[in-house]
DNA sequence: CGGTATCCGACCGGATACTG
DNA sequence: CAGTATCCGGTCGGATACCG
């Protein structure tokens, strides 16, 4: 690669290693639930249980799971109140609130193409 | 429910098909393979197989499987030149580059929050 | 070159049961 | 109530082979 010349060895197993990180990153939480979780939570700060109800058809499983993920990679706050019963809120981080900004755009988006993908699918599926 | 006296039934069915459909569609699109295709697809008209050199790591049975769904919901247009060899081109239709533009709001996202998400981690893991 | 079909291992994800 | 662990069926997804 011509450009190894000019910028580097370092710099570009950085930049390797930026791109890398990016799409790890891009493969956590480009998935259905973790990007429904983050919708559904919103400005709120819900306890699991909330969360599991307004997250409909989620699993007990899959909402902890994406939630220690989320929390793993700081999008979500999580704050044990130790209590009996013990008692878990969930709140989205500016980092999480960022993001969410993006996720409203794509459900946005789903609203207002509805009609048109319900058609092309009709035409698609003969 | 107290709303489905002034509602009408009909009406609420209705919403109900749209909310289903509407996840139907969410499930759909929001996953790591669909949303890289259709980010790396950008302004661009690409062949099959320079789309799998531009997203690395797909499969050639998930691009298609992904280029499949995503052309039935209408988000991207398949053109074949009936040549020997064939070559198929894809472009993103309206719906598609809308959909994109939210997409390189996440991608954008990503990078911005790169090293505070990295820190996180590490913070996390420990 | 692009697409389909088949095989098969891996992991996803639900159900259940058990702890603090 | 929230979380962890275990089990296990189903689907995902890669590899390979073959057709137009």
């Amino acid at each position: 690669m011509v450009t190894k010349q000019f910028r580097g060895m370092a710099e570009e197993a950085d930049l390797a290693r930026a791109d890398s990180l990016a799409r790890e990153i891009f493969s956590d939480v480009a998935n259905k639930w973790a990007l429904l979780i983050i919708e559904f939570l919103g400005e709120r700060t819900l306890r699991f249980s909330e969360l599991r109800d307004e997250v409909e058809g989620i699993s007990h499983k899959m909402l902890t799971q994406n939630l220690r993920m989320l929390e793993r990679n700081g999008l979500v706050e999580r704050t044990v109140h130790p209590t009996v019963p013990p008692r878990v809120e969930y709140t989205l981080t500016e980092p999480g609130r960022a993001l969410r900004r993006t996720i409203d755009g794509m459900c946005g988006w789903t609203h207002t193409y509805l009609t048109h993908i319900e058609a092309s699918r009709r035409r698609f599926d003969t």
